[in-house]
DNA sequence: CGGGTTTTTGAACGCACTCAAGTGAAGTGG
DNA sequence: CCACTTCACTTGAGTGCGTTCAAAAACCCG
């Protein structure tokens, strides 16, 4: 394990040298963006961050559940086991998004979050946080618009159902390239931090599908790859794709 | 539409008839189990009642979000249209489910919903239940609770991805067959009250896919099926097809 | 450089899809 | 009450896409 420091409940909110206030990832995650002095108080409570090694564990499945996570910096992903016991890829995390939602329902976590790269997260404490909402409604709204948008974006993917493979991905490419812009990265190029693995059992492919259309992409010259770096060379194209507004499909 | 009576603010709570304390659901909806003050204050917010008839819209996607919906009685289904603008099932809602909890983020409904039957769901504010959270911090708990469960239920359906057709198929009957166990109704034979075609969209496969499984799972004698009525003769081998433990496959 | 991992590529199979026809029950109007 | 329509479901035949199995190539890190 990797923690820098103890940690501390309420009682002693010594601030981390990193502020929420400062945060570049501030405008998506949850601390209040307008009241200075609830700002501060924000800070107090999630001012504690953790530092996690590539494949790392931040918390696993099972595990009891006390501390919410956001991403300061890094990647990190998500999984949950099958009914089979093969594991699955529920999520991938960059700056600003928040973790471990789904476990307030059970007070355990139901699903295990590993570091992609070199990471760091920042604690909230539940019980904190639950205290802050009480006396900030503000931040009991933020928190619920959270929650629903974790609803929202698990439904986008649910969607993937009756797409086939070419879509599936174009849909995640699309994903991360917007989701890069709201971060202010380029949307056009970018660096996929996930193994074909990764994204296959996200998408419900297999690593050879994974590849073969990555392939089928680059040929019909809609991306441009190398290894793992990306540019989307014609973001038109993938999302006629999706829409099937396009009479070319894939060539292949 | 079908208001029976019109909707009011916090200002005049007049008592529906009908009241959470004596529903029959709810120890699996929002309001509180224990405190009967609360209890009280509880049924003045989701007082009012509203009746649907079959294929009757609850709300519509992009409708401005003022209520959650919970179901006092009946069936209902969520859908969301694709890329394409092929509608696609989210959920099936059943008595003591909330609906709506992804409209809160953009303050807009994300999905449509309608009745499969005669139905009745109870409307509360959100307005009102922000302000009954601040009062009330269990309150705001179990609405924690209600929506990171739906963010399970939703990972759970997500995980479908690599499963085949008739893996589905037994994961909806046995969900629905659990889900009516929770609600003290036989979790051995119960009504489908969704077409094929809804199933179909909801799990990602034909029409002609739910009908020739169902078949097959019915000359496995593993169900009996007369039109929607089934019954679940085998529940054993249902769950063995979906935890692949089971050496035979569907015979087929 | 060598050993292990990740990724790419090839060939054949199988499942769910598409297209097409047919059955059955419920509802309508003469 | 019976033709007719309509809608929901069932069944059949053929195809295509993603899978499985197998092997080679590229990459990474010691």
């Amino acid at each position: 394990m990797n923690e820098l420091m103890p940690h501390a409940g309420m009682l002693a909110p010594v601030p981390a040298p990193a502020s929420c206030t400062h945060c570049a990832a501030r405008s998506l995650c949850l601390p209040p963006a307008a009241d200075a002095r609830e700002a501060v108080r924000f800070d107090g409570l999630a001012g504690y961050k953790r530092r996690l090694e590539r494949d790392e564990v931040l918390f696993r499945k099972d595990q009891s559940f006390a501390m919410l996570y956001a991403v300061h910096f890094g990647h990190l992903k998500s999984t949950r086991p099958d009914h089979r016991g093969h594991p699955h890829v529920t999520a991938f995390h960059m700056a600003g998004d928040l973790m471990g939602l789904d476990a307030i329902y059970a007070g355990r976590h139901a699903c295990t979050t590993v570091a992609l790269e070199d990471s760091e997260v920042c604690e909230i404490p539940y019980a904190g946080l639950q205290q802050a909402m009480h006396d900030s409604p503000p931040l009991m709204e933020r928190f619920h618009c959270a929650l629903s948008r974790e609803i929202l974006r698990e439904q986008a993917v649910l969607m993937h159902a009756d797409l086939s493979g070419a879509e599936r991905l174009a849909s995640l490419l699309l994903d991360l390239s917007s989701r890069y812009a709201e971060r202010g990265y380029s949307e056009r190029r970018f660096r996929l931090r996930m193994s074909r693995a990764d994204m296959g059992d996200y998408l419900g492919l297999t690593i050879e599908s994974i590849s073969r259309l990555l392939g089928r992409f680059r040929d019909a010259g809609w991306i441009a790859l190398d290894k793992r770096e990306i540019e989307l060379l014609d973001q038109q194209r993938l999302r006629a794709l999706l829409a099937g507004t396009d009479g070319h499909a894939l060539p292949g």
